[in-house]
DNA sequence: ACCTGAACACCGTTCAAGT
DNA sequence: ACCTGAACACCGTTCAAGT
């Protein structure tokens, strides 16, 4: 059999991710799989294997891509001359819009599914820590004498603490998670900002 | 062939929830399997659905072991003469060191791997609320003039920011996460009790 | 009645063999 | 060189047939 080549590899691989994600935003990550995404794109799977090492190198591709909406997402809901709580507020809400409306590729980046067995590479790690860099920087514009130190363990337990709320409320399809949010940034804040430094 | 009956249907059901819950633990979810249980317990597959609707139901069960096993651990990490503010701060650490010490188990709690499907029971939803009533308790404890509904909504906001944070801590191995949750712990008590009400 | 064994429709992954 | 098709070792789930 075989066929002479239509797509070159890269195109091929654009062509795999753009099915997977797909599959992925209309049935979630449970639906994925090679033999659906390569029935999608024309070819068979042995062709997937040739552009990426396995699912999990797959799905760590498709989380990226999510990771970098998400990113985007975020920097389109601050506005500069807001002050950085209201900032803060303004990126937590958007994230949980982003994780409501976009629920099974927001939740894609917390599956482990066989990506336990992968090493977690060091782009992947850097991607993420960006987006808490968002963060830090709101922290940092709020209290200027903050340590580099302090920001960045307040941005972990602040976003780590947004992330969470968000989590259960789509888990368990709690109402009213704006205010729950909103809640924790606040109080949070307004705590922080009164720690002995 | 069959054999006579040398185990009652609960006696299956209960060797089959500690064969189960002995996997996840060893290997994680990943590795669960009908086939790796029967081999264990030395029935075939065909026992386990007789005592389980499917595998989403089987892993819905370990899931309520595992709240329960939560549940006892948090018990016993409160000291009843301690101020709340204290007592929140020694429940999440207690939580915090459980989720290192017991990963696959805790992991799974928020693993959706068919699930996702299901309807959450009404006798699930009820035993995680549970939890959160331990964290109400504390902050009703704290400021006593807070309403149902706003301790409520505190405990959602307090708790699942520290999931949260338990939740990247472990999945991107951040280090010194104690004392990130305790910042956040302490940082939301005293902003929450400022809040004006 | 209880349990088995085999079947069905799926997986991820590999690789000899075709073009 | 590129791609296929079939294979291998797995899944979850069902159910006729044995004891």
């Amino acid at each position: 059999m075989a066929r002479r080549s239509e797509h070159t590899q890269d195109e091929i691989k654009q062509m795999v991710l753009q099915a997977a994600e797909r599959i992925v935003i209309e049935q979630g990550l449970d639906s994925l799989s090679a033999r659906a995404i390569a029935l999608d794109i024309g070819y068979t799977v042995g062709s997937i294997y040739k552009v990426f090492d396995n699912m999990a190198d797959l799905i760590l591709h498709l989380k990226t891509r999510t990771l970098d909406d998400i990113a985007l997402t975020l920097q389109q809901a601050l506005v500069v001359d807001d002050s950085p709580q209201c900032c803060l507020v303004a990126l937590s809400k958007a994230y949980l819009t982003y994780a409501k409306h976009n629920f099974n590729r927001w939740q894609m980046l917390f599956n482990q599914r066989q990506t336990a067995a992968l090493v977690t590479p060091d782009w992947y790690k850097l991607q993420t820590a960006q987006l808490f860099k968002l963060i830090e920087g709101q922290l940092k514009r709020h209290t200027p004498m903050a340590s580099d130190e302090q920001a960045h363990r307040a941005a972990q337990a602040l976003w780590g603490g947004v992330n969470g709320i968000c989590y259960s409320a789509v888990l368990e399809d709690v109402s009213d998670t704006e205010r729950t949010v909103g809640l924790l940034v606040e109080s949070f804040m307004r705590g922080w900002m009164l720690e002995e430094r």
